[in-house]
DNA sequence: CTGTGTTGTTAACAACGTTAGATTTTCTAA
DNA sequence: TTAGAAAATCTAACGTTGTTAACAACACAG
């Protein structure tokens, strides 16, 4: 049954050329463009044939949020290059601004609140685990132990994520909004840096 | 013309209604329960009565988030009490992040990218200003000259808001969100004047 | 009491996500 | 090669959304 295996291959063919589709829409005419009519005429299919291959809409745009992480990822892995480990930190920030305003509409989509929490978490884990271990070689490099590094790696998330909104929301342009990151990680990082070393010393003094 | 001013007494007095019931519907049910149709039965109106008191849904969703930034402020200036300025700023983070966590619906369409980026920074200024305030009087109390105030804002801003996000996408529970916020707060802050100590030593050494 | 606005309702429109049924195309098997 | 099964695809429709047009009911001024 040669015939059954290109038929899936064709069946995932078209899967993929959705998502492009899909995503293609997104990126250049935002969220709001994001139909499902229109999705299908963009493949030269009707509508139905969406569902296919989707089990709904939610489920499409699951799919094009996994993307975008796994996008994400890869921008990261090449900030990961940097050698210094403090360079290499400070890039990775800059770049998660960076992405989400060269990605608004799909970073947009990737945290929005209405894409299902669970699923998310999900999609999210392998990026949030690699700035957990970039965090962990810092904290090693500098002797300094963090409390809760878990809790710490949450912190640079949310304040990244929080300044790449920034510059989503309005209040500041891209590339500024990049520099608050830098800025915000520098703050951050020194204060750890700073309170380790003040443990250090009271722990010496007894 | 005492029947006039009654008449616009009692168009204000709808739109009012529309509004709560709006915000009613918003906070306990989420902004999907949040439709035009719904809001009007509500008010025991039928849907175009709407249309006579906000141009579009738009208009009126704009109206709730202005109302939520209203209701953050007032819950900024009771943290405000606090004498001591570093616990006012850790109660004012900690603040931020509860509310969010309390209105959940409220504050995501506060934050929704789609209501009009103008109109949303104009609602939002008098929060902004607040926080702006109270980190000139810290930087005052702690001797610290930061570089660019207003950039320090951005930075606490967009941080308290990353970490309510955290919360709100599901990553962590609210009142861990809270911690959370006030250990970055701590941390920025603790850079701040380890930066500007180190600043003050070097041109004291010249 | 009679006309004149204001206020409200009903009915409809286009677009959305989604499903059912019919139809065409493709493959299998005799 | 062709009859029947299976898969792929389309058209049509349903219910819901935001929104508007046309019309009815009411309150008020003369």
């Amino acid at each position: 049954m040669p015939t059954s295996t290109r038929r899936a291959r064709e069946r995932a063919r078209t899967r993929e050329r959705i998502i492009e589709a899909a995503l293609h829409v997104l990126e250049t005419e935002g969220v709001g463009a994001l139909t499902i009519r229109r999705i299908a005429t963009d493949v030269e299919y009707s509508a139905p044939v969406v569902y296919q291959h989707f089990a709904n809409k939610d489920a499409l745009v699951l799919e094009l949020v996994a993307h975008g992480h796994r996008l994400m990822l890869t921008e990261f892995h090449q900030a990961m290059q940097e050698p210094d480990v403090d360079r290499r930190m400070t890039r990775v920030a800059s770049e998660y601004v960076r992405f989400a305003g060269e990605h608004r509409h799909l970073y947009q989509v990737m945290n929005d609140p209405v894409v299902d929490a669970d699923e998310r978490r999900r999609v999210v884990q392998p990026a949030i685990d690699a700035l957990q271990e970039l965090i962990t070689t810092w904290s090693a490099a500098h002797d300094v132990a963090l409390a809760d590094p878990d809790q710490a790696c949450k912190i640079l998330w949310g304040t990244l994520h929080g300044i790449a909104s920034l510059g989503h929301l309005g209040n500041v342009g891209n590339d500024r909004a990049c520099r608050l990151a830098e800025q915000a990680l520098h703050a951050i990082l020194l204060g750890w840096r700073t309170e380790a070393t003040a443990n250090e010393q009271s722990t010496k003094g007894q």
